[in-house]
DNA sequence: TCATAAATGCGACATTGTAGCAATAAAAGA
DNA sequence: TCTTTTATTGCTACAATGTCGCATTTATGA
């Protein structure tokens, strides 16, 4: 199926108005091949959008589970499209500590059993694995 | 041993001079049950410590490794003392998204084994839980 | 096309984190 | 103990991130 078409199609099955601002953010997720911050999303952004409008579609589409916020630096939020994530599995994320860069490694297949105390509920587990990237090895 | 000895051994240890605001920062996460924010350490202190100085002390701790940043919450960076955290096991954090408590589920002895691309190098596994706690569970 | 409800832009503001510099306190030696 | 040296702190200003209210604009359904 075309793209726009799917996300015209999600947008309105979650009952949102089809904008140009949530189609092109939307948009961005699907051809991202990694998680993005509300500051890349505004450098990526062909149409001028403002600071605030990206923060409340990012925080509409987290709601409605659009996408999910991966919390990856400690910094800046860092949202993606829902992987396979539930109560006791997702794929992790990668992090870079020399140069910040965040990457999905979405075809992990493994799992934590984790017990909780009575009256806790798991819902989704987010995995981050700290490392160096290829480029910051060296230095 | 005396916790204040440990502290200030510690301390002295790793080349710090020993001053009241780094011997009850480091005592606060020696007494602490769970990760704390910059916020939560302002609040608990009893003496009066620039909100500038408590940033450099915890950035002082993490780069000697006498605490970790647990990056728990989106916006506030959590720390606690080193656990057993290494490169493919670390325990996880519970995070409430009701309140937003965090607790360390130091108990934990699963592991995830993740293959990453030529190049790359794990030094650090963060988990993090997410879900309700009881008190929230029923709202 | 028009009416309405929602989304946006704009501005102001709160919070979090950083940097420079003068004042202060800790450690070491006399 | 007193002094000197050096690190640490407090203060101030600043940058970046995120939030809120309100007027304006836009999408949708009649």
């Amino acid at each position: 199926m075309d793209v726009l078409k799917k996300i015209t199609e999600l947008l309105k099955e979650n009952g949102f108005k089809v904008t140009k601002g949530r189609a092109e953010v939307l948009a961005l997720f699907f051809k991202a091949d990694r998680p993005l911050s509300q500051k890349e999303i505004m450098e990526m952004l062909r149409l001028d959008l403002d600071r605030a409008s990206v923060y409340r579609i990012l925080d509409a589409f987290t709601q409605a589970g659009l996408i999910h916020m991966a919390y990856v630096d400690g910094r800046h939020r860092v949202y993606e499209l829902p992987g396979k994530c539930g109560a006791h599995s997702c794929h992790p994320h990668f992090s870079c500590r020399g140069c910040g860069m965040t990457a999905c490694l979405e075809d992990f297949k493994g799992r934590y059993k984790v017990d909780l105390a009575d009256g806790f509920v798991a819902e989704r587990q987010k995995v981050l694995i700290e490392g160096l990237c290829p480029s910051c090895k060296g230095k």
